[in-house]
DNA sequence: AATGAATGAGGGTTCATTCAT
DNA sequence: AATGAATGAACCCTCATTCAT
């Protein structure tokens, strides 16, 4: 009882990895139900016992994704618009992206897939949640830019995390640390600057 | 001699720019070939009249775009390595994306398709290019993804201006301000804080 | 449950069947998988449930051709190389030809097809082995001819059966006796040459 | 006028040795009108200014090699049904061979696909006429089948010549002498059987 | 909990051929 | 004498999906 079905009730969780990792490597149509089978040494019609389609896999794995990002949401939700919320989100999200990492470099690297994925517009509609969590209400065009750029340049994170040289945390502090930057210069503390991180009287204006 | 397809000698353009148009609007993989054919009224077999491939549809178009970055880099490399040279790079560059917006709009969200089609490691290697220009060479790890993030937000442009509200040029120049503050922020014009957004009376030089 | 093919475990087999049938009557190249499979009443899909491309069909084909050549050979490398060994080649592969009398019509035919198909090479290198067998290490040219024919004639003796007349048990005795005597000719076991034509002094000039 | 337009009127013969030499090389069906057109140097409409279809350019290529054999048919239906008439149309019919090389290597190893090439028919019926040259009307199965052997060891001679080592001259000798000792004992003149390999008693029977 | 066998739709690609110029 | 542009049919193959077992 050792070789033969050494894995038991686990290969739900087995398809989510191995799909995860295929789609984020190859991309999601690319990725076929057969090399995930092959993969995982089951039939394809095994994944069918689990998964209804093709999409629902993709469904699931953002689920697990969707959780942190809904706490994120629902904690900010309860806290004063501040720009100190507003950081702490950045810096939660920061971490949530942690260890999402390879769902979102698949969603950041398969958008024109993800689209008409049902999922699609749930994860736009994230997005947008987020940002306007971030941004002033009746920010300056360039705010709003500001806030959405701190968010992407966390997804592109993925990007620079390959390119760039140097220990992982680092890069992962240095990340933050812009974004950080970013959306503090999109909430100037009250009525002197209006969008500049700091910078006292020469900025934009 | 007017109705069925007078045998104009412009095929070869019009799939390309209705090929951009599916690619970027549903997606490489999702693109069939008898889409492009159906929407110009030719036969498949037309379009392998004048691309060798599917993929060469994509090399071809991408070639457009190359050209203008590869002048820009080219200029560029002739320049002093100052923050003007520079911020005249994102200047352009920002100007070069205008005209290639759905080209880039398919290579950001086709990513991970665009990856194994041969102008992948292109697409990259002019990206580090570019970025190389960007940064200084001994400079930190901070300030190299003010840089990126810089050239990402261009890119992710294409989602700002989907979702914000707003005149498009002004949007455009917003994306552009951005840009220019990190980039300015990452080059720290000589002793002052090194890589620091700030630095108030230079900044707007 | 009697009229939609009964899901018989039997397909694969029906495929080679009718698979080589095609081959060998219509050509490799000119028999395409929709006929096959359309012969059989199933989809194309089905085909490749069971083979992994067309090549790998013929490359089953030829398996089963193989094993009989390979236990020939096995079995003559095993006895001394006597013209009595030599003759039971030729009569056992006479009668392994019998059996695989399509698949062999088909190389025949189709050894342009055949070249590239992988299996090529296999199946010269077995002819080779064959003919290594039959001739004597330090033959002369022409009894090297002579071994070449006695196996090629019993090949084309698909088309000496299709033209001549008579019964076809007779019409493989004639060939298997043409084939005996080439090779008895071919050597010639010292002074004494049993079916060397006639002509001691002649031949060898 | 050197360079531009360098080949005048030999256009069509020059795609008839570029398609024998593919048809040979490459096998029929798998040589495409794109590949010789290429080699060429020319469009694939050009070939059609010349030849009406792929198979007219065989065709064109058959009646090369049909007139030196009918020719040699013509002169052996004037001559008397001696052996020696016959040894002389296998003299002739491999000379003719030379000549002919790619064409019947060509022949040879496109058997199916040739078949149903209309020129098909005509081949085989060649074929069989100087299989009725060679054979004597009231002939033995077993001398019907050295006939034809005779026949196919030159057409296979082609696989000898690639196996084969040494001098090919000396190789199509061997060839030659074989064929020529195979009609011999296909023969038996009334008493004494030259080439007869044994059997002075029981042949005439 | 999973397999074996199959399907229907569609993929990209190649072919021989045509025809106006 | 040859080209440029195109077609229609067919090709091999892969996919997501189904269902009886």
């Amino acid at each position: 009882m050792s070789t033969p079905h050494p894995r038991r009730g686990n290969t739900r969780q087995r398809i989510q990895d191995v799909a995860l990792e295929l789609f984020s490597e190859r991309g999601y149509e690319k990725t076929s139900l057969r090399e995930i089978a092959e993969k995982l040494e089951v039939t394809k019609a095994a994944l069918y016992y689990h998964f209804k389609t093709k999409e629902d896999i993709v469904i699931s794995l953002f689920q697990d994704l969707a959780k942190p990002c809904d706490e994120l949401i629902a904690w900010a939700e309860g806290q004063p618009r501040t720009l100190e919320t507003k950081l702490e989100v950045i810096r939660r999200y920061h971490e949530a992206l942690r260890s999402a990492e390879p769902l979102f470099r698949f969603m950041q690297e398969n958008q024109a897939a993800v689209r008409d994925l049902s999922i699609g517009e749930t994860f736009k509609a994230r997005m947008l949640t987020l940002f306007g969590l971030l941004k002033e209400d009746d920010a300056e065009l360039t705010d709003q830019v500001r806030c959405i750029t701190a968010l992407f340049s966390m997804h592109a994170g993925m990007f620079a995390m390959q390119t760039l040289e140097g220990d992982p945390e680092e890069k992962r502090r240095a990340i933050l640390e812009v974004a950080t930057e970013l959306v503090t210069a999109a909430n100037p503390p009250s009525r002197r600057r209006p969008a500049r991180p700091d910078s006292a009287q020469t900025a934009s204006s």
